[in-house]
DNA sequence: TCCCATCCCTTGTATTCCAAGGGATCATAT
DNA sequence: ATATGATCCCTTGGAATACAAGGGATGGGA
């Protein structure tokens, strides 16, 4: 009983990516893994996810993309935040948190409807 | 700064819905509104999403509707939690709290990627 | 040699929220 | 009386975005 990875929630994608992001320029794939891991496996970005949405953050200038070489010698292509990136990520985290609040004010709500 | 409400995020719709009628029968105006106080007006579930959604679970079986009387004599729906609806949303709750705990790590997170 | 982890990506499909409407009833204020 | 705002029910069309299910290439270790 839940110890599976939980559906992304839509939405929430973004702010994880840019979070990810602020440790430094990362590949791809290792976005994915480290969410993957920070969350205790519980957030798993499929890497058709991942993808698009990187591409998606690029288009809007949030992140900028750049060829280059791993530690292991591999091709990759390193993501980056923007200073536009940057300030999202503050926005979103804010938000989060907000919505986080809001979300256990119902969820624990005892005030019953009028 | 972040006095408006918030854009829903996908998918957090039907466990606050769920959750309002676990107090008991209530109309769709009675749920968005209860919503939108106890989140403390962060929460605005608009009606044009709200009646879709209550549609959608009663579909599912998780609610009941009957037509019925307001306390001011007008013509209501009234929707009701079923057997289903009522563990769906101690799933739910369940799901979500692992979800918030899963971001909160995340966007908390001290550990660099490796 | 074979396989697994690493890395990049695309194309449907389904879900579901938002915007923008329409319509009816009732209490209260002018 | 009539206008206004709150209360109540609903639908349609569009946009956003996660999922499923692929394809392809590389490098290291068994």
């Amino acid at each position: 009983m839940g110890k599976d990875a939980l559906t992304l929630i839509k939405g929430t994608l973004d702010v994880l990516i840019l979070k990810s992001l602020h440790w430094g320029p990362l590949h791809g794939y290792a976005v994915s893994r480290w969410i993957r891991q920070v969350s205790g496996e519980v957030l798993d970005v499929q890497e058709g996810v991942l993808y698009p949405a990187l591409h998606r953050l690029e288009r809007q200038g949030l992140v900028q993309a750049e060829w280059g070489m791993s530690d292991t010698n591999r091709k990759v292509k390193h993501y980056e935040l923007t200073e536009a990136g940057s300030e999202r990520l503050g926005d979103q985290e804010q938000d989060w948190a907000r919505y986080s609040d809001a979300m256990d004010k119902v969820l624990g709500a005892t005030q019953q409807p009028s």
